[in-house]
DNA sequence: GCCGTTTTCGGCCCGACTGTTTTCAGTCG
């Protein structure tokens, strides 16, 4: 079993972690764990980079850690990782993630009282032992139980889908205080990310009190983490952390930028601040001498807008989507970045379900929900015969089924545009679903991977490779066949599949759904970079599903995709002229 | 350990909050 980028990731990680433990220089951990988040979302396998010899292209991996991965690749070990692992128990890893043990108690826990791991600084707590360790107390000590409670009932970062409805009605009731200019989600939500760790709220006002005391008294606050002047967190029942700042309305562009992100982004934008003459930080932009000390009589340069902060440094605006640090600073310095696309661009949807398969709806309700969202053309994409468990259609159905789509689309004729097609299942023995001169009947063809996901590497990419190498077959859809947060993306040669879609020249699926969003973001980039089509779709199954495409567009955007990209973001005779050349 | 439109050596972001402290260290984002 070869090691994956996320477990390779993982391991710097780790090394990071017990550097860190260690007292080692903090620059030096630090970049080991800035290998550790850059590597678990590269768009290929580590091994191409090897073979390529690219590894030190990526951002972040200089001679040392390259060389490491290398190492990592061939032999499965890596020999630095080993030593330190005789050196600091993985296990005292795990007492770092209690909210407010961070390396330094990790380690006085460790050598004063020999504690390694989470079961026995539970029970050392519990029997009072901690209180009397230097600079803790009683209150520290209940603390630590209290946030080994609370990671017991964590479980994991929550899906965007999850998150942001909550943070929305959070914002929404802190919005109605008295004295609230503004408020906004910042943070990984405002990125788009599909996972969030916490919520982060701004809001604008001269009067922070109210706000914080509204906030920590929620009805579904499990756990008060901090209650200060301007800034509070909370950890919610299900386990979500929040945490609202207040500022004056004067600094509401530093303040929404900081918060923002990424920490790669912003350790950069400072970076070029400071070279710009001025520091930095979440209130203003200060002057600075040659030596990069705030010159204290200087006036500092307040920003109402982000767009400000960036101008002052000689950048143009980048979107909160943009903002990890994998080049868009260097594109925006060009001149270059992309005119990301945004949901006003989205004209058609191309994969949705009805009662023929497992949807709740008609085909008729589905058109009309979907002109009801300003979509000027649908494809009815129910599933194919062999997924039982989803009512998939026979051949007679499937043509029955066609009948009815012809039939709604003459009575909807000048309102919106409804074709005929599938959601084929690319079997497990790698063949499609219908025949060829079935297929041929279609107006659009999706092949999508339901079953048998946890085969091997091979087997999964030459099901895909036959998928897109069938001339009926339009578009992929949720390649990966993920599910956040339970479902693993199916082991899968991405490289190879890239390269038969370029040849082909088949559209591959955003899709919306925000537990899917497959492709994930760094592999719509390398899409768009190959030259191969996109299509955000919701795939929905009902109504409200039809209101997921945000979530599509975002995580397009991460992707660096513009709209001349999609597929379905073009006029229909654009979209129908290139069906067309497909046949 | 990484990185370079001043540098291949010498830098590397910054403030709020908490709990323990009589002035600050640790953690977090």
């Amino acid at each position: 079993m070869s090691l994956t980028n996320r477990d390779i990731a993982q391991i710097f990680t780790n090394i990071a972690d017990m550097l860190e433990i260690q007292g080692e220089s903090k620059f030096r951990f630090l970049s080991y764990r800035r290998a550790g988040e850059v590597l678990g979302d590269l768009p290929r396998d580590l091994r191409a980079y090897a073979d390529d010899n690219t590894l030190e292209d990526i951002p972040g991996v200089g001679k040392a850690i390259a060389e490491k991965i290398r190492e990592l690749l061939a032999t499965g070990k890596l020999e630095f990782y080993e030593k330190r692992k005789q050196e600091v128990p993985l296990t005292l890893l795990d007492i770092m993630r209690i909210n407010g043990v961070g390396p330094k108690k990790a380690k006085l826990f460790w050598d004063s009282l020999n504690i390694t791991t989470l079961p026995e600084l539970e029970e050392s707590a519990k029997q009072g032992k901690l209180r009397d360790l230097a600079g803790m107390g009683a209150k520290s000590e209940q603390k630590i139980l209290e946030g080994i409670a609370a990671l017991a009932r964590q479980t994991g970062r929550m899906p965007i889908g999850k998150a942001k409805p909550l943070a929305e009605a959070v914002l929404k009731m802190l919005l109605d205080i008295p004295g609230v200019i503004e408020g906004a989600t910042a943070g990984s939500l405002r990125r788009g990310r599909i996972t969030i760790g916490d919520v982060d709220i701004l809001i604008a006002s001269d009067d922070a009190k109210p706000i914080m005391d509204k906030f920590v008294n929620m009805e579904n606050v499990a756990r008060v983490l901090g209650h200060g002047e301007t800034k509070s967190s909370v950890e919610l029942q299900n386990g979500l952390q929040m945490d609202v700042r207040v500022l004056p309305k004067s600094q509401w562009g530093t303040a929404l930028q900081y918060f923002t992100g990424s920490k790669a982004h912003n350790v950069k934008i400072r970076q070029i601040a400071l070279d710009k003459g001025y520091s930095l930080n979440e209130s203003a932009l200060s002057p600075v001498d040659k030596d990069s000390n705030i010159i204290e009589d200087a006036p500092k340069i307040y920003c109402e807008t982000e767009a400000q902060v960036y101008e002052t440094i000689g950048l143009p605006w980048i979107p909160p989507e943009l903002r990890e640090d994998t080049g868009e600073i260097e594109a925006a310095r060009a001149g270059q970045l992309p005119n990301l696309i945004t949901l006003a661009d989205i004209r058609g949807d191309l994969h949705m379900h009805t009662t023929w398969s497992d949807g709740v709806l008609s085909t008729r309700e589905m058109a009309e929900e979907a002109k009801k969202r300003g979509r000027k053309y649908i494809v009815i994409t129910d599933h194919s015969r062999s997924l039982g468990v989803a009512n998939g259609l026979s051949i007679e159905r499937l043509l029955e089924q066609q009948k009815e789509v012809r039939q709604v689309n003459e009575e909807m004729r000048g309102e919106i545009i409804v074709l005929h097609g599938t959601e084929m299942d690319i079997k497990a023995d790698g063949t499609m679903d219908y025949p060829d001169e079935i297929l041929a009947q279609l107006d659009f063809v999706i092949a999508s991977l339901h079953v048998s996901l946890n085969q091997p590497r091979d087997q999964i990419t030459q099901r895909l490779i036959n998928a897109i190498n069938n001339p009926h077959v339009d578009m992929i859809g949720h390649l990966t066949a993920r599910y956040v947060p339970d479902r693993e993306p199916v082991d899968v040669d991405m490289d190879a599949v890239f390269e038969a879609a370029t040849k082909t020249g088949i559209a591959l699926e955003i899709n919306a759904n925000p537990r899917r969003l497959d492709l994930d973001a760094q592999y719509a980039r390398r899409a768009v970079e190959l030259g191969i089509p996109l299509a955000i779709n919701t795939d929905a199954h009902s109504a409200a599903m039809m209101d997921e495409m945000p979530y599509g567009i975002v995580n397009a955007r991460r992707g660096w995709v513009e709209a001349r990209h999609v597929i379905n973001a073009w006029e229909y005779a654009t979209f129908a002229a290139w069906l067309k050349q497909r046949q």
